[in-house]
DNA sequence: TATACTGTCATAGTGTATTATGACACTAAT
DNA sequence: ATTAGTGTCATAATACACTATGACAGTATA
């Protein structure tokens, strides 16, 4: 995977793994990959997965089976869009509107932006 | 000064003293803060902002003369306004629209947002 | 029972951001 | 000439993210 360099890289994975739960591309109750497979595949350290899935089971998105692994937890994709929606809007908007005030960015410069929050508007 | 956790603090500071001359603080040719008094007030290390002047030297935006401090360098403002307008444009603003995407956010949950884009079509 | 998976813990090493200090050369002002 | 202010360089210490490995207990399956 390529990982940003601002970023700490198991913050990342995290994100990654919310991002999948999200979009619906791992539901409820499925398992999500081994810390060692996914370690594999993203060519990190089994820690480094590791503590972003010991991140993940703290903020009750996903929790162990002994033995088994990591299962996606019930309503995860809904506390996980109310806690995303919330950090969003409280810290990161703050530093856009910032920006766009600053570099003066007009509809011209954030057409594609303008575009995509409209079409959230039409659908349910 | 308040820093965020998970950005390094010497580009904070170069955002910072950015901001100001993008926002017309501080004026093409004027001095800035030298090193010492800078870290004073940001309650930081001498080195971590001389680290910052470093980097906004290799970018274009200051200069150094010798024994006196660094100053604003001519073309600093237009020159940041291209630079942080491609940045923004390219490196942030796909990350946003995906999160847009995912979290579903509309135009009721991004209001201010809309507005203030709008609020910069109208001022040349 | 043996094998191959799971997570988990411990230890050690590497790289880097940040701090803490001291020393030096240059410039401005008294 | 002295003093105080500039940047700059070198060194050492601390903290933390990440890596590299080894070992161990629980679980599923052949």
């Amino acid at each position: 995977m390529e990982f940003n360099e601002t970023k700490n890289i198991f913050l990342q994975i995290r994100d990654w793994v919310a991002d999948q739960i999200l979009q619906g591309e791992i539901v409820a109750g499925e398992k999500i990959p081994s810390v060692r497979e996914l370690a594999v595949d993203m060519e990190v350290n089994r820690n480094t997965v590791m503590r972003s899935y010991s991140l993940m089971e703290e903020e009750g998105i996903i929790e162990n089976k002994r033995g088994i692994g990591f299962f996606v937890v019930a309503d995860a994709k809904r506390n996980l869009l109310k806690m995303q929606k919330q950090i969003f809007l409280q810290d990161e908007l703050p530093s856009i509107l910032h920006q766009i005030e600053v570099l003066k960015l007009n509809s011209e410069d954030l057409q594609i932006l303008i575009q995509t929050i409209q079409s959230n508007d039409h659908a349910n």
